[in-house]
DNA sequence: CATGCTCATGGAAACGATTCCATCATGTTT
DNA sequence: AAACATGATGGAATCGTTTCCATGAGCATG
């Protein structure tokens, strides 16, 4: 029923060379122009297709790059996904997806999955601080983190948005507007952004202005709900993503705090939904798909040597959800 | 430096048994359990972990689930896959992404790429009306397809909404309100939809009320803002996916289109922001992540047998994007 | 007691590619 | 002309696993 697929061993016998020429013309070795010329013609006729399973048995490592990523619901992820898949399919490489949840454990079950099946490149969103990472990087995977670096110094490289600068820009449009009391709120893995938003704001920073949810929905609701409620006198939010701006915007409504009258908003990540909302959300905006792009460029050109991490643009863009500071709120 | 990871070999050594044996006692075969509980041991205290490579060669398939989405920027297609994810997890399969753009060609180089790699099962959202995948099954690939099907007959199992029903309790709704000059934007490889709306629709059907854009945002905010220019007697509009969603949204605001005062909107699939926007988006909402997992469950579990396709209810989920009919605008 | 059956077991053969190494032909240098 | 360098070529080993098959032990049945 089903013919055997055509191997190696049928290309050298139709070619009347030895499997080692074969694979040599394939693979760009050294061969006299007229054997490669039969070699390829054969190859062409038969439709041979080597076969991934044993190249990969045989150089002890699959092709392929891993993507560990905390949430492909998050269209953040889903851009930095698709540019690392625009990447790799530009090299013919195929992508094997792992979603963390922010989870540790989860994170390395996945990477243990992907050792086991021999990808030894890996591109990932780290979860936790990057413990987890020594053991892997010791068995000599090539790694590059995205938008997030591990906690302590960079043994790693990483292709980041540059938050400091986003965060501080967007602090100094609201502080140009007026607002002292601004809150943040955050996600996880991002100290990043929550130490560039301390020194940002310097002596106006209230550490009961800043609350920190963790990845779901539910949380960051809840997050932006209880800082509204206990905070009527917060008159700007620098929300640390697009799902803490959602939850923003849902919480805001719900308590009829109005944007931007009562309460001005940034997001971070510029979304297509930020320009259909009421007022349209202004937003730091991040080279999501670049960065992906990046990253992958990174892993796949890591000839050895370690190449140093990227640090990529974040861009301001004012729509309507940040005014003058208002009278601020009076407790319900 | 690096030192050799430790194969089966290893572990037949040191409980002093044959490679054949630990195979055996590791895949479940059957052996003495005093030998079971030997090689157990030995194969935990050396942290064994079969190399799938291997395995793989031997088998003549690599596990793994090759997923075939059309952007996966699209939250709905977030969302698919991690349905798939989430299934494959559970099974300890790895999942290989790739994106086509709706475009066949890259359809068919991405399957070339998967059977390359030894996948024999995908998911699919098939992009054309699937011719190509003819030589693909006969290729001996488990094959499912999700969210859509294949154009002609059914060979191929698919997990799909309930377009038909989802399509009809639209429309429902809206002749229900008045609505009588009912648009139809759609996108691309949704005949399904298409033929449902003509149905539902019956005498009242207009054929230049039917847009079909392709899978950008661009072209679907062009084919919205061509609709709404070209026919300002319509006084509803079903949107057959966010994307179309979205652009009708814009498109609407941009032309001083009042939703839904001038002109009620409907869109497949319910999104987050749906309920941001202003309105609130009346939707027809999708089990997006069933669809993937179902579908992820059927091509793990076709042990030979060719399952049957599953079809998943919709929901119309009002919100406020949907008013009774008014006068309608006047042209400009 | 002999025969046959079941079961655990290990050696060895696949699987399909890459790559080391030996061989042989050809051309170049002394 | 002999020695040597160069380059093309094919045989064989290798990667780590599964699985076929033969072997031998233990046990029951005739």
């Amino acid at each position: 029923m089903s013919m055997r697929r055509t191997t190696i061993k049928d290309v050298a016998e139709a070619a009347r060379v030895g499997v080692a020429t074969v694979s040599r013309v394939l693979s760009g070795g050294s061969a006299s122009p007229e054997t490669r010329e039969r070699v390829l013609t054969v190859a062409a006729q038969l439709d041979y297709r080597p076969s991934a399973l044993g190249r990969n048995l045989r150089q002890q490592r699959s092709g392929g790059i891993g993507l560990l990523l905390p949430d492909i619901t998050d269209t953040f992820y889903g851009r930095l996904a698709d540019g690392v898949l625009a990447c790799a399919r530009s090299a013919g490489e195929p992508v094997i997806l792992g979603t963390t949840g922010d989870d540790e454990e989860r994170e390395a079950e996945l990477i243990g999955m992907l050792v086991e099946q021999g990808v030894d490149r890996v591109i990932a969103v780290p979860s936790g601080d990057g413990e987890i990472w020594a053991p892997t990087l010791r068995a000599g995977l090539t790694m590059v983190f995205a938008h997030r670096s591990s906690g302590g110094r960079d043994e790693v490289p990483a292709v980041l948005a540059d938050d400091r600068a986003g965060v501080r820009t967007a602090i100094d449009y609201l502080t140009g507007l007026g607002h002292r009391r601004i809150a943040y709120l955050g996600g996880p893995g991002q100290s990043q952004r929550l130490t560039a938003f301390r020194q940002a704001l310097g002596p106006l920073v209230d550490e009961e202005l800043i609350v920190l949810a963790r990845g779901t929905r539910d949380s960051a609701y809840a997050a932006a709900a209880g800082l509204f409620q206990h905070r009527p006198d917060l008159t700007a939010v620098l929300a640390g993503g697009n799902l803490l701006g959602e939850a923003a915007v849902l919480a805001a409504r719900e308590l009829d705090v109005r944007v931007p009258r009562d309460m001005s908003l940034v997001m971070f990540d510029d979304v297509p939904w930020a320009e259909l909302c009421s007022p349209p959300l202004t937003v730091i905006a991040q080279p999501a798909r670049d960065i992906g792009y990046r990253a992958a460029e990174l892993v796949l050109r890591a000839g050895g040597r370690r190449p140093r991490g990227v640090l990529l643009p974040t861009e301001l863009i004012v729509r309507g959800s940040c005014g003058p500071r208002g009278s601020s709120r009076s407790p319900r």
